[in-house]
DNA sequence: CCTAGGCCACTGGTCCGACCAGCATACTAG
DNA sequence: CTAGTATGCTGGTCGGACCAGTGGCCTAGG
């Protein structure tokens, strides 16, 4: 065995806020405080934690920017526990797609895998409510084809957030919902100059009815390959030809 | 046509703060402020914005929570824009599997559904230098078998790094990352009490030298499934069994 | 008795001014 | 020319102050 000599740690500056931050944190991960629960005032935890009432407001800050906690002003009852929520998760996530220099071609081929495989969990453990949700979006669809695209766009994300729910995996709702936002930054200016819009939508609708039919039946499978291959067809001339490629081998064989 | 009513939307009374948070936040998203550089003085901020100081520093805290920006103390050229982390990303997923919104199951079934994909997409778009990283990373497994599991797990996780980075796609790899983190928190605790981790440790190299092989092949339906059937079988016992046919829509038919 | 109304104590949001310790640079003494 | 210090900034923390809300209490009117 080595002869373990002492070891020293480097020495950390933990600001005070940091402290507080950490304390409250830990009694809403524990379970000490639960959703629902408020926190003392400001200016009780102040007397508590032994700081002033800044430091207490910057780590109230910190909670509340992690969706922990929520003020409001005037409530006597004090700062919210919060229940847990994706919303960070969401911001985070769309933070990083912005940042990473990702290519439409890597959204691209993100969310083909996303849905496709969504689409396979999907057709297996989908309640007949769940069904009948997708129907329900479906035919939202079908009646706002005349109407202006945001309308029809909205019951299109409505249809894919039922799926996504289907799987019964909230990180696939949050990562799809996500990726969908994103390529639609991506190329809303683009598709808006479209040729021809509703004949866009008319083939959306008639894959959408098709996939639909796929899940009720429970071919999953089929369900993934169509969903790719629809999602390929869609966007694929707006990925530049090189990147191509990387969209092929979701594709299948 | 209805007679559209004059419509009021409710208001909402906007934070000093949040709107100092927004602009800078903005600033960053849209690339004004690349990774790197520095932000003014919380002074010189206060007076840019027409606010407190405390005001500044409570937008600064937010920021800082959401690793956009790093302060030190002293520093006299200003709080620091980061690069994208993924550090957010892991902790809001770490709460929400806490919070029991996400079990294990859940992110058994991402991870499944991701390194799958993964794989899939690895063996058809995989350059000889990734595929020797990946060559590397399983001899460092190997060589490694004997030792501490920290080492042996250190070198598997490089090996699927390379997996990852062989897609080309980073969403793929930080998503990987983050998932993989999660779940051996989840149930390291669990994993540590097995009865034989060397067992573990050599049919986990077993597995890695198949799957690379199908990987060199350009088999990627092959790797694909072997992937999740591995981390089925590895993982499996340690989710509810309730749970468990939310994974088996993955193992194929 | 009960209820509608206003009152009030307290909340969080914002501002101000002050002090401290830390950092990078410029300057100074050797 | 170098080593060390002085300096002027930085962010971290503190205390006190004022304001606009909120919700419960208390009262006047039924």
């Amino acid at each position: 065995m080595d002869p373990e000599p002492v070891r020293f740690e480097p020495v950390t500056t933990v600001r005070a806020y940091e402290r507080v931050v950490e304390q409250i944190e830990q009694a809403v991960l524990s379970g000490r405080l639960s959703p629902g629960e408020r926190l003392p005032s400001e200016r009780e935890l102040m007397a508590q934690f032994g700081v002033s009432r800044s430091t207490v407001r910057e780590a109230l800050r910190v909670l509340q920017a992690g969706e922990v906690i929520r003020s409001r002003a005037g409530d006597p009852r004090g700062p919210e526990v919060l229940p847990a929520s994706t919303a960070v998760l969401q911001k985070s996530m769309h933070r990083l797609a912005r940042a990473e220099e990702l290519g439409l071609a890597q959204l691209l081929q993100f969310r083909m895998l996303l849905e496709g495989s969504a689409y396979l969990l999907a057709a297996r453990l989908r309640t007949e409510e769940q069904l009948a949700q997708m129907d329900a979006a479906l035919a939202e669809m079908r009646a706002q084809l005349g109407r202006g695209d945001s309308e029809f766009s909205r019951a299109d994300v409505a249809f894919h957030d039922a799926v996504a729910r289907a799987t019964q995996n909230p990180l696939l709702v949050v990562c799809g919902e996500v990726v969908r936002g994103v390529v639609l930054e991506l190329i809303e200016d683009k598709l808006a100059h479209a040729a021809d819009r509703r004949a866009l939508m008319r083939k959306s609708v008639a894959h959408h009815i098709e996939v639909l039919r796929a899940v009720r039946d429970g071919e999953g499978e089929r369900a993934c390959r169509l969903a790719r291959h629809a999602l390929y067809d869609y966007y694929a001339e707006y990925v530049p030809e090189a990147e191509r490629a990387m969209l092929h081998p979701l594709l299948g064989s």
